[in-house]
DNA sequence: TCTTATGCATTAAATGGCCTTATGTATGAT
DNA sequence: ATCATACATAAGGCCATTTAATGCATAAGA
């Protein structure tokens, strides 16, 4: 066990610091916000603590004693340190933004818009940190999260960002050479990327296409929708892929999505963070950014 | 108008810097003299105004944060600084005893004792102030101090030390001269020493001896008390002087005092100081000594 | 695997430190 | 002499702080 040190009451203490620095109750009050009369009292606690004067009470001005003359610059200089460690505990609070992830959604979709928040914030260093389990902000030093789930996590904000929805996807190019495709049995027509992925029978399922013969293998299909997308453009095949995903190469026609059926897993990504640390800034900026990123592109 | 320093709460900090220390809640607040509860409590306060956790809540014990690690050293630190002022005010504030006494009393009668009391508190300085004026403690830096007067000074405690009675002495020899004093008349036979004070016609009235031819001048009497008792010891006259000032020489028969009339001033010497500072450990030391050295000898 | 022990979080309720308002006192200025 | 200034004091209220009781999660032990 430590040595407890022996401490002046704090309050009393920071007060005293202001009446040394004025050199008058009345203007130490006014800074500190307070009363005069509550300055008077916490001057007496600390005398009586102290069992001595620290000030001199004349007419119209007070005057430090000995005593108080020794005690007031170190009172002061400690302040002025713990204000300093403070303010930079609370600044350097805001300096990295720790962001822990699903390796699908870092590849797939922040890893190229990342670099707009991180001009839009230049004092924001970001930490990015894939991690497949739910992070528990309470014993890890990580300030958001990106996580796929139904978003009722107690104790948690959480915003959805985009449903974990998938659709068929080709080239323009790969559609083509089939002279289009027009209904979804066309599709098996072509190559299919990745046939074993569950969400293909789901999609068919849902289109009402009777289908055999897709291998039902455990897809491995989150985290590698990257790959199969570049596949995918470059007329490699037919991807079963998550729209929000490739919001880019649909606009711009490098990939076309040909039917509008969305199959749903039920899940979703979503933005996840403490409650209790809503307003902390850097949380806001990274909140407003991605919310503001979503918006324009797909909602 | 000076800046205000941004502070953050001081009992939070308080708390902190004992729970980093401990690296435990449940320590720190042994230590604190506080419940577990509190302890979490102050936390959370302090986390909140940061903006940012400062301990990581695993399993079993507890972790400083990035920003816990960069705040605990400076607050300790700052508490260590504090502490060392704190003590050494107190401390400091009991190294020097300030008397403001009245001459008469510092000449006749502590100068000749001050040195046991030096003795007996070596690590108490002792400054003497002789200042005809009774001391305003809330405006002048001063412990305690001696004066006359009756006693009942509002705010101040006040000890009667000695009365300022007064006797007719002179020395042993002086008397065998004229066949010894057997009655106040006989003292007219032979020198008085400074016959104008006003305490020999107060004197010889009460002692029913007609008198006349004393000049009535101003008596500087006090404080001259010291020189009129050296001369009467020298055998050059008769003086009339306060018992307890001389009770050496009367004691050791180098005076004698032949009556025991004494007559009174209606005045005291008072040892006085300020009722709040009652156990301050100097003030009761001197309280003590001084009391004591009046015990044994004259009370 | 079940039980026990440890350590932090939470809740509600009690406490008292701290502050404010109002007023008093002393002194210097007009 | 009256006014203005600055600190002291008294009474009362409020809220920060604390406590007691309880919950929860995890590690250790049987």
């Amino acid at each position: 066990m430590h040595k407890t040190l022996p401490l002046p009451p704090l309050t009393a203490i920071r007060v005293f610091e202001a009446v040394a620095r004025h050199g008058s109750f009345t203007n130490a009050a006014s800074e500190l916000g307070m009363t005069q009369a509550a300055v008077s009292y916490q001057i007496k606690v600390l005398e009586d603590r102290i069992g001595a004067p620290l000030f001199l009470r004349r007419p119209r001005q007070i005057a430090l004693t000995e005593v108080g003359q020794r005690l007031a610059p170190v009172v002061t200089q400690v302040f002025e340190q713990l204000s300093e460690a403070y303010v930079s505990a609370r600044g350097g609070a805001q300096g990295t933004l720790v962001i822990s992830t699903i390796a699908t959604f870092a590849s797939n979709w922040l890893a190229r818009r990342l670099g707009s928040f991180q001009i839009a914030h230049p004092s924001l260093a970001v930490r990015l940190q894939t991690d497949p389990h739910l992070v528990d902000f309470s014993r890890e030093e990580v300030d958001i999260g990106i996580r796929s789930g139904r978003g009722d996590w107690p104790g948690l904000v959480a915003h959805r960002l985009i449903n974990a929805d998938f659709a068929p996807m080709l080239s323009p190019g790969l559609a083509a050479s089939i002279g289009g495709v027009k209904e979804p049995a066309d599709l098996l027509r072509l190559p299919l990327l990745d046939p074993g992925d569950p969400w293909w029978a789901r999609w068919f399922a849902a289109a009402n296409v009777p289908v055999e013969g897709l291998a039902s293998r455990p897809g491995a299909s989150m985290g590698a929708q990257v790959y199969e997308g570049n596949a995918a453009t470059a007329g490699q095949g037919v991807a079963i892929l998550t729209p929000a995903f490739f919001a880019a190469e649909l606009a711009d026609g490098r990939l076309i999505q040909p039917f509008d059926l969305l199959c749903d897993d039920s899940q979703a990504y979503w933005l996840v963070y403490p409650e209790s640390r809503r307003n902390s800034p850097k949380i806001s900026a990274f909140r407003q950014w991605i919310l503001g990123e979503l918006g324009p592109s797909k909602r």
